[in-house]
DNA sequence: GCAGCCATTCAACAATCGTTGAATTGTACC
DNA sequence: GGTACAATTCAACGATTGTTGAATGGCTGC
């Protein structure tokens, strides 16, 4: 309050991206979205639960679909970062054979579940937003490919080679199949939940990771072991 | 053409329901809410679709979320009651013991195919309906149980049997993730084709199944072999 | 203190949405 | 042929949608 002194949070320091409206708005559009879909969702709505203004979101991100990319985009980089990193870190400590179907299959998915630990319910939302893309049949096509194929196929690299007797196709079809499991949990319905009496909790990924790896280790082994 | 002579279609004989347009609104619906989610299509893209005028789906069918669950609702019984057969079927052929895992998972895929040597498109996009409601958080809690819940318990139990050591959540978590990679088949989004480079079809179903059921019968088998 | 820029609000636009009631057509029955 | 009813069309409603341009507030640099 003195003389010369700045305010709170100066604006020269957050920069011209005037951070707390701005991302107020991709929160809430990002848990919005990931509920209802692209079309099940109104600017209105989402100016309302981010406490703005409804052109704000017009005067930050342009049209309504401009945001929703904007969204998609915001984590995509940090959330394959980590994958990456978890890849990377197992293939060093395996040494020259490379890491087992477990370790690569475990670095695939736990990444998933750090940031859960932080309690931050942003990173729910967004792999929620995910699993919604990824079953869309319109919009999986166009938007899924661009940033995470690339990681994807990474992934599957390492897992030819801890495979090498099997079939390629082989190898696309069983990650299709943990692909599907995973997008599956991200969605986080609920479903099983009540089909399991509440035995299961599908908002517990660690729980789900915990019987999702050896399962899908064992399938990929299964299927790949040898040529048919 | 002859004095006396019927129409080619008699209204009695069709009943009350007047099946050509009622229908063809049905089969658009279906199409378009598989691929654009219920939000994501209006009444008159239904309309122009099916050929009718928009006020018919109205007459119809009431409320467009009245629509949307005729859509729904109108394969759940035939589906059910095919799976089910299977289900008895394998039950019957085995005896005593009751079936394998693998007879379990095939009577739980395989009526799935079925629709699709009758080269019916209406299945293909239902099933794709079925995947987008069952991973959707908003839709999947409320509709699916309802109408599937009774004949998945059944397959659950049945595979209790076939693994009598299993501890009872971790059944269900296996379940989880064979829900979750025929959801993901069943929304059809071309991505494992990119992915694959074309080696792999996401349209082709058998080709799909082929690989889960071993793929899925191995993971229980792992996950379920005996308490942990 | 004034100019200039960024952030935010306000008010309103045309377009499209789901829905409805009345009007029209078609068909069956006596 | 005329009545009754189902099927279908027509025209229009109010509400909500995404989007925009102009107005306002707040802050910085001079």
């Amino acid at each position: 309050m003195t003389t010369r002194g700045r305010k709170k949070a100066p604006a020269r320091a957050r920069g011209r991206t005037s951070q707390p409206r701005r991302d107020r708005i991709l929160d809430a559009a990002e848990a919005l979205f990931a509920e209802h879909g692209y079309d099940g969702v109104t600017l209105r709505q989402i100016a309302t639960r981010a406490g703005v203004d409804v052109a704000l979101a017009n005067y930050y991100f342009g049209k309504k679909l401009d945001l929703f990319q904007a969204v998609f985009e915001r984590r995509a980089a940090p959330l394959n970062a980590a994958r990456r990193d978890a890849l990377r870190a197992c293939q060093a400590q395996a040494g020259r054979k490379g890491p087992s179907v477990e370790q690569i299959i475990e670095a695939f998915l736990r990444p998933l579940e750090l940031h859960q630990e932080t309690g931050d319910e942003g990173w729910r939302h967004y792999l929620a937003l995910i699993a919604y893309i990824n079953n869309s049949p319109y919009w999986g096509r166009r938007m899924m490919s661009r940033l995470f194929d690339g990681l994807v196929l990474e992934f599957i690299a390492a897992l030819k080679k801890a495979l090498p007797r099997a079939r390629e196709e082989d190898i696309y079809w069983c990650y299709h199949n943990l692909s599907g499991a995973l997008t599956l949990t991200l969605a986080d319905t609920g479903r099983i939940d009540k089909l399991s009496g509440g035995l299961c909790r599908s908002a517990d990924f660690e729980a789900a990771y915990d019987h999702m790896i050896p399962f899908m280790a064992a399938g990929f082994r299964k299927v790949c072991a040898a040529p048919r």
